[in-house]
This record gives structure tokens, sequence and C-alpha cells, in this order.
DNA sequence: TTGTACGCGTTATCAA
DNA sequence: TTGATAACGCGTACAA
């Protein structure tokens, strides 16, 4: 009968090295693949780990080798679809790296970003991934100061030049909104995110860019800031009804936002798309789902996530090689039209 | 100018013992609150840990107390909502608690998931919380062979009794059916989820258990089974349409399956809840901001989470005090009425 | 109150 | 090809 560990304490390479009658770092490197080592005692080795059911201890492994194959992710929240989405493939890209990933939610607090990110750095992460809060320069400085690999996940800083992987968000306003005036709205209320993501600049920057292309004078009361939470589209839209606000169709700062406005449309007595049209932002595995399935712009959220993965293990890898230049990449989105507009 | 570590190696106890004048072992209890140390010299030591912007290697800290103040979480997928939540909730709780969480998708892969909690155990991870696939005695049996402290996520095991969080699922479904049945439904669908998951087990009771009360006959053509991803539930109810099924109400294995089931009556004309009820199970956030907003079966996920972190942190304090029975939680589910039904 | 010495489990350097 | 030995950074006996 095979004698496993069965209880005590956990099998370390100086057991194996005693069961099998040689030197703590011969296991060592019989195990790691090391060239100088005979087959034969490789094999021993490898007979005797097995039969113990040796697990590596990695934590010892990576004070040792300073690395530890684990990423940092920082985000707002996991239970916002679109985080969990690119979280999602995170997870799967590092996963096939090798990599695990320790995960912090911020919920939009800078100071809990900024312990998160110290947290992250003291357990001795190789990177990390990070969508910032706020103008959280502070936090962003503290990493390039640390020399802590990082990449921004789908909002970025104007000002600094750090590597991030984004959606266009601008080209992805624009669309949405040139698709509403080319079914002939001219009419178009923005829900806009809250102002200090950078991603609601950018779209409402769009927006004002279909505008301008198709002649239509850009009206500030047509843009509501919803919180871009749950119940923001639903409060914006009997806003703007009972304001006396004209419009034809809504363009909305994401998928979620939609939701809630066209349930304030609906109970208002209005049908979508017939009296008003319905834009939403990032595409969520529900939008299709829904009824009406969500017209929206598709952002690419594995990929976003996979990118900085690959993107990450790249600074990683070579920060030997010091300081290469690692810019932004910038994905492209996708209008999709199903029934809302 | 305060001097901050700007730009080699990461500041060491051994670095501010230097610049302190004292010794390594001095300047750790300082820091650490330890009661044999003179106000003089910790005021001193933590000068200059904070002048040189010092943070402890977790790594270093944790090989040397056997703990490491992290815990692992298993789940099938982030990017259902419904686990999202949970997370959510467990990365909150464990955060306070000053623990970090690393996450594992596992896609309901039995392979994965018993790489994951290896992978995890050889991390040292403190503790485990796992949302097991299918019957993965194997992995339980692991985990307790290896004594390592874990919790059970929303599903369990009817043989195993192992420490669990769940929602009582029969329950769950008998209100809902029950509540399908008060309004005078008699032929009620019940869109189930795939087999190997307790939960779709236990609610099939429950919904059975609703119509024996009701002295309505259970037949077996009315339950179908969906893969309780997105597009389940649309597929399910075209399916039933085709068949000539008849039926004035459908319960849901989850919100979304009861979206696509919406989705699919209404493309046939059929009104939502007039012609047709729909329950669903869940209630994710979504299902209060659609439209019709959604009847479901309340399970309180970020509860689910916070509870299961704190059994966890229970058994991993307590375990020196070893192996106290610590039992199944079962969290009562509620029934929430909204438009559909 | 403080310092010395050791060990946590691993990998890396250098002789043998 | 293999084996001592020294780190990695920290906490903790024990001694001073």
């Amino acid at each position: 009968m095979p004698r496993t560990s069965s209880g005590t304490r956990p099998v370390t390479l100086r057991d194996i090295a005693k069961a099998a009658g040689v030197s703590i770092n011969t296991v060592s490197r019989a195990l790691n693949g090391k060239p100088d080592v005979s087959e034969a005692t490789r094999a021993l080795v490898q007979a005797v780990a097995s039969r113990l059911d040796y697990r590596p201890n990695q934590l010892a492994r990576g004070l040792r080798q300073q690395r530890t194959a684990t990423i940092g992710v920082v985000i707002a929240d996991v239970a916002n679809p679109f985080f969990a989405e690119v979280v999602e493939g995170i997870e799967r890209t590092a996963y096939q790296e090798g990599y695990s990933i320790i995960l912090a939610n911020t919920e939009e607090d800078q100071d809990r970003e900024a312990r998160a990110v110290r947290t992250l750095v003291e357990r001795q992460v190789d990177g990390i991934l990070m969508a910032p809060a706020q103008r959280s320069d502070e936090t962003v400085r503290y990493l390039m100061q640390r020399h802590v690999p990082f990449v921004l996940l789908a909002r970025f800083f104007e000002g600094l030049d750090v590597p991030a992987v984004v959606n266009d968000d601008r080209e992805g306003a624009r669309l949405a909104v040139r698709h509403l005036v080319q079914r002939g709205h001219r009419d178009i209320l923005y829900l806009n995110g809250p102002p200090y993501n950078s991603s609601a600049r950018l779209r409402l920057s769009g927006y004002r860019d279909a505008l301008e292309e198709a002649g239509i004078a850009f009206r500030p009361e047509m843009v509501l800031t919803t919180d871009a939470r749950s119940t923001g589209g639903y409060a914006a839209i009997q806003q703007a009804l009972a304001g006396g606000l004209e419009f034809g169709a809504v363009f909305c700062f994401s998928d979620y936002v939609s939701f809630g406005a066209i349930k304030a449309l609906r109970q208002a007595g209005l049908s979508i798309p017939r009296d008003v049209a319905v834009m939403g932002y990032d595409d969520i595995d529900l939008a299709a789902i829904v009824e009406p399935a969500l017209s929206t712009v598709h952002v690419a959220k594995t990929r976003l996530g996979q990118v900085a993965v690959r993107m990450l293990m790249g600074m990683i890898e070579g920060s030997s090689s010091r300081s290469e230049r690692v810019g932004m990449v910038v994905l492209t989105p996708q209008v999709v039209i199903r029934e809302s507009a």
C-alpha cells in the first residue's frame, strides 16, 4: 500500500532526499528537469516524490527566485458584468501561462485602491493589472517607482504615458450615435457615466463627433449623468421625461444603464424601438438574451483581459532588459445591431 | 528631502536595522508591536521604516509563520453573475479580515478543479472556498487528507458530511412553484439545470413538493433540462412550444434561463405574465432592472460569500484545536414577486 | 530591553 | 554527476 502523506507535516525536499538516499539539492534539480543529473537518479527521485505525493512550497520557491507566478488584479467590482468578463479573460490566460491571480475590489475607492496595490506588492506579485479608479496618479507613480510591471485596464490617464489596454471609447460612441442618426434620429439623449471615468469623457466626445458629422447641434441638456449602476438609467429617463425633454433615441453609457432606461420608457407607455430607440455599450452576455435584444457597442472583454495579460507577461519576462517602451493597445469596438435600435 | 527607495532593491528589515543602528530582530518586534521594546526605539524604528517606505515581504513572513492570510476561491466561472456576486461577498469579507483571495475558474471541469486546488495548496493558502463541479469527492478527500480547511459553496454532496454554505434549494423551488399555484396555474413547466448540479436535483424535488401539496400530478414531460447558460432557456421554450406542450407558467433554474425563456415566449407572441407567468431563481441584480421585472427566488449571494468566509476563518483559527465539527449552513431563500409572475 | 543564531523550504554557487 | 553551503526575508528561541 502506497504510503502517502496521510497525516502530519507536508512533505519537503528533505523528506524525499532522505527516502531516496541523495542530497536535497539533487532532488531539486531532478524534479526541476535540470540537465546535470543522471537518468537513473532522476527516475528514482521522481518515483519517491510521487509516492510521497510531494508538492513544492511555492512560497519558498518564490522567496528564493524572486518570482511568484502570480499577478494582482485590481478592479472596481467583480459583480459588474463588464469586469466579470474581463476577469474571466484574465484568469483563463493567466492560468494557461501558469500564473495565479489575486483579486482585489476597490469599489471605486481611491484609498482601497492604494491599499490593494500595496498589499499586492507586499505579496510579491510579478505584476499588476489595474482598472484605475479616478485620477490615481499617485498609485501609478508608486508602481513605476517600485518598478512593478503593470498594465492599466479599460481606463487610462490622458497625461501619463503608461501601458494600457483600452477600448476605443470615442470611436465606439461615435459609431453608436452614427447608427442612430442613420435611422433618422436627430434628438438623441445621452445617458453618460460619471465624469471621473475616462471612458465617460471619451464617449461624450464620440457622441459629439457623430452629431457634428451629421450637422446636428450639440445641446448640453441632452446629456444626463448617471451613476452607471443599476438604477441610474431608470432614474435618468424618468427625470428626462418629467422635464419634458423631447427625444427619439437614447444612447447609454452601458448596457446596464440601457436596461434601466428601457424599463422607464416602457413604464411611460413608450415602445422600443418604435417610439424610442435605445443603444447600450459593452455588449454583456445578457444584451443578446433580453427582450428586446439590445443594440449595443461590442467590447471584446475577454480579449481585453487576454491582451492585458500577455502584455504584462512580456514586461515581466523582459524586465531584465529594462524599460522597454510598452505602449497602449487600443481595441476596436463594433456596433451590434439587434432589436432596440 | 525624504530619501525613499527610489530605485533598486526593495527595503528589508536589514536596511532599517542598519539605518537605525539596531539589530534586525529589534526592528521586527518594534514593527510588529511586540511588547519587549522601549518606546524610544520603537519610535525610531518606525520613523526609519516609514522614511524608507518599508513593505514587509509577505512571502518570507508566510514561510516563517506557516500562514499566508490568503484564501483560495474555486468556482465554475466569475462571468456567471451568481458567482460574481458570491465572489464579491467573499472578497469584501476577506479583505476586512486582512485576507487576500486567489481566484480560480474551473469551467465545470473536473480536472481543472483538481489542478486548481493543488496549485492553491502549493501556494500555501490558509483555506479554500469551493463550489464543487460534479461529484468531485476525490478533491474533497484530498483536502481532508491534507488537513486544509475548506468550505463548500452553494453546492454540496449528499453523502459527505463536510462544511458548506448553501441555499435551501428545495425550499426555494417549493416556494416559487407554490406562488405560481396560488396564482391559479396548474400546468407549470420547469426548465431545470444540468443534473450533475446538486441545486438542480434539489430544486426539482421542491418543484415536485409544491405540485404534490396542490394535488397536481407530476408529469415528467413538463421538466426540460437546460445548460443553465445564456441560450438554454430560449431553446427550451422553443422546443416546448414546437412540441405542443401546454403550460401557463414556467419556473426556471436561474434568472439567466428566465431571460432566454421570456425572449422565446414573446417572440411567439405570448405576453408575460398575462399568457405565461415566469419565475426565475437567484435574483441577480438585473432581475429587478429588466422589463418585465422578474419574479424570482432571492438568494443572499453576498451573504453566502460572507458566511462562508467567516466559517472558514473559524476553521483556520481553531485548526489547532483539531477537528471541530463544523456543519452545514443553510440560507433561507425568499420569493420576490415582481412583474413576471 | 536588546542582540545572536537558527529555521521556514527552496534554488543557486561552487567544489568535489 | 553530485553534495555541501549559502542565500531569499522574516520571526522567534534563547542568551546577554
